[in-house]
DNA sequence: CTTGTTGCAAACGGTTTGCATGGTG
DNA sequence: CACCATGCAAACCGTTTGCAACAAG
């Protein structure tokens, strides 16, 4: 996992730099700490953990912006879960991807992936009207600790 | 169809009555206005309706508090399509559901049916260790209208 | 009458934007 | 040294909540 987290922060600067996009140290801030995550993590929860080690100050704004840019041109996905506030993730370049498990009770979020599923998306995109770019799947439920009762 | 949105408001007026709910006007129009849709509704959309229909005024406030109670119960199902809002529709007692797609340029919704999917989305729940009450899927990308092309 | 329901307006919280400052190329 | 990037604070907007008036049972 170390080489693939390496390898989206490299292939993620390059992109911005081939873009024309200056490095200025907020983006680069945000992008690092992208690059450690290997699920979603919310723009307060990126902001805390730049605030809480200290170095540069970075505004929220600074995290949404890069995170509006770095999603605009595929280097992230915004995720959705439902929750209150959106969640993103780095998009591996080797096409890699999963989807999500939703504790309705604890907010716990886990991830999967599961062949199976993708292959019946990628069927379904072709039949659809549609120039399918990417899809998202969330899944609902109680969580081994919460016990088996979905209802609450 | 008309047969099934009948039900549907029948089923959820019952169940709100067996619930212990009263019966109030607002209530009352906000689930008429949802037993007509056949796909996912704005709450700002359904107050608009409301409006522009006359009849007894209904605030906002009400209509997100009957969606949030309709979704308590089941009876109708937010659907988070990554958009600013988040869209509400009917959920029906025979089980029956559809997913969504959404143009990323003119944000048109659609929606699909496919057994192969719902078919790994039950298997897959059944290997998680969750309990799973539920599932989304969104795809994403352009429709007809907007091209081919799910760039931009 | 008792208690749930509703409309209005204010509060809230995540996200976006305006603007002056700072840093990159 | 031109211009993008950034921090701060204010603006925005969908959603929630407080509260007093209302209506169902």
């Amino acid at each position: 996992m170390a080489v693939a987290e390496q390898s989206w922060l490299e292939h993620t600067v390059e992109r911005l730099r081939a873009e024309g996009y200056r490095s200025g140290g907020a983006r680069t801030a945000v992008i690092e700490v992208l690059a450690e995550q290997d699920c979603c993590l919310g723009a307060q929860e990126i902001f805390d953990l730049l605030r809480e080690r200290g170095g540069r100050k970075v505004g929220i704004a600074s995290v949404y912006r890069v995170l509006e840019l770095l999603a605009s041109l595929g280097l992230v996905q915004r995720v959705e879960l439902g929750a209150v506030a959106a969640r993103y993730e780095p998009v591996h370049p080797d096409g890699d991807h999963h989807h999500h498990v939703v504790c309705d009770d604890c907010g716990r979020i886990a991830a999967f992936a599961d062949e199976r599923l993708e292959h019946a998306l990628d069927d379904l995109s072709e039949r659809l009207g549609y120039e399918i770019a990417g899809h998202d799947v969330v899944l609902h439920g109680a969580c081994g600790d919460c016990g088996g009762d979905p209802r609450r």
